[in-house]
DNA sequence: TTGAAAGCGCTACCAA
DNA sequence: TTGGTAGCGCTTTCAA
């Protein structure tokens, strides 16, 4: 093994015959300091690498320049995008994340906040699980002077910044968008209702047809519950085999509308030609069906990145008090499974 | 704001007229303290919600507790499962990870690196870009005292245990499948052969041939540059309108597989009674196709997991020599696109 | 079984 | 413009 020893500011001094103070502030840009020293003590500094010590500058400043992050599921397209956006703006600030995973689930969600809190993070971004609606949890951070920023799925009973997807805006694009290219019997696969992106989305996609003198017909509203690729599929199939089938489908995620492309396929429809199709958060396998599917992106690095931004701009104003929700545009995709022209 | 004045050692030293060192002795479980004095600074710790300054200590300590980890891309469905196992092993070990991706550059790679060393981690876990070949920028680590551990890909020029799929079984295993369920003319859509993985993917398909006593055919091999959708629909097209086409394809990864699954459906090959297919990687996307996708699973989960457990033992034992590789086994799912029987 | 005290490396306050 | 120095909270050695 092969530890070099490592030169601290105290060496420089010494060496150089300047006080600790002196060189510490040469090192860190301080006004009223001669060129000379700086040159020197630079130039010393840079010849024998010296690097400082993190930990020393942490304990002292009583801060770790290190953001902790919560997401439901890292292994998630759209997680793992916010997780990378949120990265490199974090980078670029000079701070780094420490991650954890709450799986959805209240109790883990608790461990990993206190994990963080203990790890002495500057402050949390978080998206929080299906299961919290109180958060006691996520106040301790506040409690201790730490900034919060929720995003995506958030819970209104934490006073902090919210960021989160227009989702009204998006479905109303979705829809409106199978309108010009000719559908007039739009179904929707929905989500439940009590769950707010779900609602909004189907508030979106209400009102686009409202907008365009469509009626809305009930029986072509499908909530799925689980959101899954089988729900996809056999609403698809109950809806075309029904006595008055629609002629294009906006779903409420990629994976709902995977599944309905599969039973399209599967009963020769053919897409987009006689049923038009358009999914939702533009998952990566989207590209690559065949047809390509027609998507609402969510923009998942644009997203991880603000809420670095608004969490580090509440670090730097200690204004907490700050408890404004940011939507963030959604954008159409237009892709195969939609065009009929 | 609202920020709580926090008890120190100190405080509980003073308030129980005890040392400082006796109320760190008692709070870390030292022996040689008298069971009252024990249970006295516990009660009282709790009592008042005493928490150690995490920095404090780290700085004391001269160790963070913290791993850090690179991958060249987080959004990668097979990195995020690494990231997920990392995470989950670690936390069980006491540690937390903080996360880079270097895009597969070097130059990111190298400022990864280098900040995370700057953040005092006290490991490295990396699977390191295509564009590395030598490693001065993870020498670095190993020169402080800090462990390192490659997994996936890896470079031979850095002395550290590596972590690696086995990719030659699980070929020879998905072949060897194909052959079972009675296909005979075995097509590989294979990746470049200078990129270890896909030579040791090559030579699996050709050990399970020659072992089935069926002869490899040079045009049935057909190296994809980038690994994308298209070159699998294409090669796959080129393969189907030879003079001689396989009745299988066994391909270097899903995405790979899912162009030419894409290719056969469009041109009205059923799948799996007229062409079998298998993939490797085991996307997420090869559970939603129709049919569904047989791939090779590589355990991601297992794997981030793994790296982690390397890593601290490597910390705890402060044994730097440890080159060893460790091949992790693969699994083969079989799912529709490739059951003939 | 407990205490005293040094000191990790750095920053920032007060003086000069 | 620079120096002296206290001290962040904790652990650990040495001594009692």
């Amino acid at each position: 093994m092969n530890e070099k020893r490592k030169i601290t500011l105290k060496d420089i001094a010494k060496e150089l015959k300047l006080s600790p103070s002196t060189v510490s502030r040469a090192l860190n840009g301080y006004p009223s300091l001669s060129e000379e020293t700086i040159q020197l003590v630079k130039e010393y500094a840079a010849k024998h690498q010296y690097v400082p010590n993190t930990m020393a500058v942490n304990f002292r400043k009583n801060r770790t320049s290190i953001l902790g992050m919560i997401v439901p599921q890292i292994v998630h397209h759209f997680f793992s995008t916010t997780i990378s956006g949120a990265l490199e703006a974090a980078k670029k600030r000079g701070y780094s994340i420490l991650l954890a995973q709450s799986y959805d689930h209240l109790k883990e969600e608790v461990l990993a906040s206190q994990y963080l809190l203990g790890m002495g993070v500057d402050g949390l971004i978080i998206s929080v699980s299906n299961e919290t609606k109180e958060a006691e949890h996520l106040q301790a951070f506040l409690d201790e002077g730490k900034a919060v920023v929720q995003f995506d799925k958030i819970t209104e009973s934490l006073p902090s910044p919210k960021l989160v997807v227009d989702d009204f805006e998006g479905a109303y694009q979705a829809t409106a968008h199978l309108i010009r290219e000719g559908y007039r019997k739009i179904a929707h696969l929905s989500g439940r209702m009590d769950v707010k992106n779900a609602e909004q989305r189907f508030l979106g996609y209400k009102k686009a047809l409202e907008d365009h003198g469509l009626a809305l017909q009930e029986e072509w509203v499908k909530p799925c519950f689980d959101i899954t690729e089988e729900e996809g599929f056999s609403f698809t199939k109950a809806l075309m085999e029904s006595q008055n089938p629609p002629d294009a489908l906006f779903c409420i995620t990629d994976l709902v509308a995977l599944g309905a492309m599969n039973y399209l396929k599967s009963a020769n429809y053919s897409i987009p030609s006689q049923v038009g199709l358009v999914g939702f958060s533009n998952w990566m396998l989207s590209e690559f069906t065949s047809p390509t599917l027609s998507s609402v992106d969510q923009f998942g690095e644009e997203m991880g990145a603000k809420a670095v931004e608004m969490l580090i701009e509440q670090l730097q104003n200690t204004d907490f008090n700050n408890t404004e929700t940011v939507q963030l545009k959604t954008k159409l995709l237009v892709r195969g499974s939609s065009t009929k022209s």
